[in-house]
DNA sequence: TTCATATATATGATTTTTCGTATGTGAAGT
DNA sequence: ACTTCACATACGAAAAATCATATATATGAA
């Protein structure tokens, strides 16, 4: 993976708010990252399979949901810089993991 | 500076090589990184323009040339983040280098 | 003040990205 | 088998980014 590839990766609102929930929560499904981001599902999915795609991401299907982490052959350097970045930028996404939190103890409207 | 605001001005070749050489050289001129690019005037000004207006580059005229460098008010996590990506990452920007090394110690062909 | 050099910007065309909407697919329940 | 649910993909439209080219500006020299 070169840098660009990965820059071009995160340079999108929706993908890179969607990495950095993920490496805060280890593995998310795609409607937690709809409740998230108050996105509709194709687009969350579109994003998501660019990341795929990219080697940012992997997937895996368990029963009728597929949850989403980093994925397990990303360069070092690549995670570091995912972590670091969103370690020195938490009020950039710290709503979109606000609104999964309240979401999900709210016992209504979670699907996984 | 937002790291979406980052990843997009480092999402494209030009522009990251330029960072990555002005990272590594401290301080270059529009035609050092044109004979590094091997790119045309206005398309390395544009993209400068472009560094410049995100607070990436600074610039500094000093007679006909002007200089570029990382902006002095760079958040710490940013210098951090180019520095490792591009420590990681340096066959995608050494040919521009070595191109550039060469071209100044040929006598000719060079502007500043 | 005229010219050459180094760099910047403007403009319209082209390419790339993103989007909304519709439709397809796989798993589980009835 | 049929339906529902969670998710993926296809498609054309809209928006954004990039480009080549032409032109403008600023500096210094003649």
């Amino acid at each position: 993976m070169s840098p660009l590839q990965l820059f071009k990766c995160l340079s999108d609102d929706t993908r890179l708010k969607s990495v950095y929930i993920i490496q805060a929560l280890e593995e998310v499904c795609v409607c937690d990252l709809m409740t998230a981001l108050d996105l509709e599902q194709p687009k969350v999915s579109r994003h998501l399979a660019e990341l795929r795609k990219c080697g940012v991401l992997q997937d895996e299907r368990r029963g009728k949901w597929v949850y989403y982490r980093l994925h397990a052959n990303l360069p070092d350097w690549a995670t570091e810089l995912i972590s670091l970045s969103a370690a020195k930028n938490t009020p950039y996404f710290s709503e979109a993991l606000a609104k999964l939190h309240t979401a999900q103890q709210a016992s209504d409207s979670l699907c996984c």
